[in-house]
DNA sequence: GTCTATAGTTGGATAGAC
DNA sequence: GTCTATCCAACTATAGAC
């Protein structure tokens, strides 16, 4: 019943997916418990999806990464203070914004495994990737915009290192739920941003706690 | 057939979960396809496993980190070398340690995000990230050795640390297979290492790509 | 465009013979 | 201790009525 249009329908569904994947897992998704999810019958998302790895692709594509907007707040809010300050008021902002989006961030790392596996997944893998670097390059770049300061090696491969860092700290956080790992794991993100600024504001600060 | 004592047969069932693990992906493990590739019936698993839970715990703790046996060996080689040259030369040998043991460590990884996930599996990825952290932090002591350096965090944190960015700069190869971005993820470890080098053997070299 | 009904597959787990 | 046979649940995908 209730009829929409395709793109409607299919807009609908892929919504759906994404909150039954965020819930269960991707390897949990089925059609049926996604048909269950939006309401509507299994025909009707066998009518707007070819089949399961159809619905699959348009969801994993579908993932905006808004987790980070926090810490782009907090990087504009610290405009003007020296890089070493606002970098170490980013660690618990990090943790922060994990903790809020626990289930997103897992969806993601999940579906890196899973691309990594298998296929069918990979270009939304990499589709992914591609923009949690983009992610991590804008926020380097407001970094620089804030303090004034600059980097000594190619933002781009900077980002990509952000990237992998933070996945890394998340995964593990994601674990065992160490929060104070979690925090010393960011705190080195933020040491090793300062080690490659040129004319960095202190010498080498070692932030990471003893 | 021929018939084995309980643990015996256990231990050949572990060890050919471990290949279908490896093969195909934690999840994709089925018993029946365990019992095909021992080369045993379904009963025979059903016999010396509980259920299914039961079988792919035992399977993930006997994944021991053989992985980076290379990296202690190339260590150890660099007995007496400055820390900065030695760490330079890690880099490769980690991207080559990954490539030979690709299936592994995806393994590794999918064993996280499924404990990340999922109570039953929970307590083998606990495990194989305190294994790994462990690992990491014989190799820091090994640089120590080597190089007679000391490091100005704790060890176990830096240890931590390590395990995090190389799992993070692994997942994202998985993803892309990039080996120059992997390259320089690795070096950015270096890096991160000698930048928590109490009296480091140069300033700050940045010898991540520019 | 949406539904119900059903075919066909896979996989976990048990029962009982040997 | 190992096997075969079987049950049962869950899932993908299709067919055909409305």
């Amino acid at each position: 019943m209730n009829r929409k249009p395709l793109a409607e329908r299919r807009a609908q569904l892929v919504d759906a997916a994404l909150r039954v994947a965020a819930r269960s897992g991707v390897e949990s998704v089925t059609v049926r418990g996604v048909a269950a999810e939006a309401g509507v019958s299994l025909g009707t998302v066998h009518y707007c999806f070819h089949d399961k790895t159809d619905l699959l692709d348009a969801m994993s594509r579908s993932i905006s990464i808004e987790t980070y907007e926090h810490l782009r707040d907090e990087i504009a809010r610290g405009a003007g203070l020296d890089a070493a300050d606002l970098l170490r008021r980013l660690a618990p902002v990090l943790l922060d914004s994990l903790k809020r989006h626990r289930q997103v961030r897992l969806l993601l790392l999940e579906i890196a495994t899973a691309g990594a596996r298998s296929e069918t997944l990979r270009p939304a893998a990499r589709i992914q990737l591609t923009q949690s670097v983009a992610m991590a390059e804008q926020l380097a770049r407001s970094l620089e915009a804030a303090t004034g300061v600059r980097y000594s090696v190619d933002v781009a491969v900077l980002a990509r290192i952000i990237t992998v860092l933070i996945d890394g700290v998340e995964l593990a956080w994601l674990v065992d739920e160490d929060d104070d790992r979690a925090v010393e794991g960011f705190t080195a993100l933020g040491d090793l941003i300062l080690n490659y600024l040129t004319v960095p504001a202190e010498p080498v600060p070692n932030t990471a706690s003893a």
